[in-house]
Order: C-alpha cells, then structure tokens, then sequence
DNA sequence: TATATCGGTTTCCTAAGAGATACCAGATAG
DNA sequence: CTATCTGGTATCTCTTAGGAAACCGATATA
C-alpha cells in the first residue's frame, strides 16, 4: 500500500474513478494486509502469546523466507513489535502490538460469513474433517 | 473451497490442530472469496445495478477471459445470478443475488478498517488522490 | 574439533494469477 | 458481401506467490 498508490482501477462510469477508487481502495489496503496464505495464521498465533521465529517456523510450518517476509510486512504495518534478546544465541521475540487488536472486528466479521457460508454451499458435509 | 478440504494448515500447538482448523478455515473462505484483483470491483460495480459481460468488461477494464472465471465463481458460491436474455445478439445479465447483501459487512469492516488504517499509516500524505 | 543453536538470507524452482490477442457462431445493419 | 454486435474460449506469455534447500556468523556444548 503505501510506497505508491499508481493503482489504477477503472469503475462503472454512473460515479467518476477516483469517487470509485475512494471505495475501493481501502478495501484493497484491508485485503492486502490479510490475504496470502500466513498473515492470518501468523497474526492468530501471535494472539496466543509471544513467540521467537523459529517457534513460529516450526510451529505454523510455514519456510524461514516466508516468515521473515511476513514478519516484516507485519511490523511496517505496526501490526507486530519485534524485541530482540541479547542472550546466546540471539533470541528474537514477536509479539501483536495493541493496535493489531483494531483487526479483530475484521477478522471476526470475516470468519462470521466464512462460516454460515460454508454451512450454505455444504449443508449436510463433513462439518470441518 | 469445496471440492476437497485438504487444506493443511498447523498452528501452535497449544490447541490440536483440528481446533485450530476451525479457527482458520472459515476465514480462508471467505478470504478466498473476495481476494484476488477482481472480485470487489465486479461485486461493487453489480451492487449499482445489472450489467452485461461486455459492459462490465469494459467498465471495469477487465479482460473477458477472467471477467468470465470470476463471475463463474461468483455464481457457484451463489452471490450473482446470471440471465440469459435470447434477444439478437443474445445479452447475458449479471446481477447479484439477495444472499450477497450477506457480504455487506465483511466488506464494510474491511473498509473501515482500511481507512482507518491508511491514515494511521500516511497522516498528511494525498487523501486518495 | 565437531555439532547444535539462534535468526535469518540466498538461490533455484514450480504453480498459480493475470494480461494480450485472436478467434468463434449467429444475426443484423450498411 | 462485409462489418458489427453479442458472450464468451483458446493460446501464449509474463509476473507473482510460495516452497526446498543450502548457507551464514556467533556462541555454547560435548
């Protein structure tokens, strides 16, 4: 999001393009802050409490390159303080800072709909295997 | 998100992960649902009215071959209803279903937030120029 | 001296997402 | 007879997301 906002969608033409970027445009911010395969279950580990990197490697399973990457994104993002631990070795912990908590209504409203969607297309399946 | 829930997804293993798939998974479909580039635009665009394929193609600047991906999509997870009109040329109409007013909220949480959000984050910069 | 730990980084690779372009059949308008 | 409209498909290409594995320097342990 916000190097560069050169994001150019185009809109219905009833309302000009930027009134429709205005509309779009923070949905994506939201979007992209939350979609990808590890943002989600990194943020909900992190609410469970503290962890060092490789307890999160190891424990979501997701690649050491993934995780840094995310990580990082996560902290420009204030999402995530990272405190560092002189001990030996090094020991770096990860925590939610208390604005993450703001994306708890987001995510709530998401897994809502997931949910009762998912009841929806599936009524009558394996409730979750 | 259908067909098959081999998703594997771990987590800390404070919870069994089966638990923990509870959690995750509703959230990833009803991200799977609204992320990629195209699926708010197209939802946004149909909540002002019906369009044609060739209108939407053109209105939003997408191109035919994922226009028609995404609205398959859109009707199998029953949020837009497509009718087809045999007037010559024929028309096919695209319209969203009453069940998609469902995703009002999810997206209105993913706005606000991403508002909100982009001017914590760029206090004084251009206001979605 | 060898091995393991820590938090990453680097390189290589594949799969998926997405764009560009051409094309189709049927009918009508010029 | 040709061009144009419709709702799409098919093919080719490029870009991005993501995984696998090896590696790094510093330190501790065996």
């Amino acid at each position: 999001m916000c190097p560069k906002e050169t994001d150019e969608q185009k809109c219905p033409d009833q309302h000009n393009s930027t009134e429709c970027a205005k509309h779009l445009m923070p949905v994506r911010d939201a979007l992209d802050m939350l979609s990808g395969k590890w943002k989600i279950p990194i943020i909900i580990a992190l609410t469970y409490g503290n962890y060092r990197f490789k307890e999160l490697h190891r424990q979501i399973g997701i690649t050491p390159k993934m995780l840094s990457k995310e990580l990082k994104e996560l902290e420009m993002h204030q999402l995530v303080k990272r405190t560092v631990y002189d001990s030996t070795p090094v020991t770096v912990s990860y925590e939610l800072t208390p604005y993450a908590a703001s994306l708890r209504h987001v995510i709530d409203a998401l897994r809502d709909w997931g949910l009762q969607h998912r009841k929806r297309l599936m009524p009558k399946s394996k409730p979750a295997a």
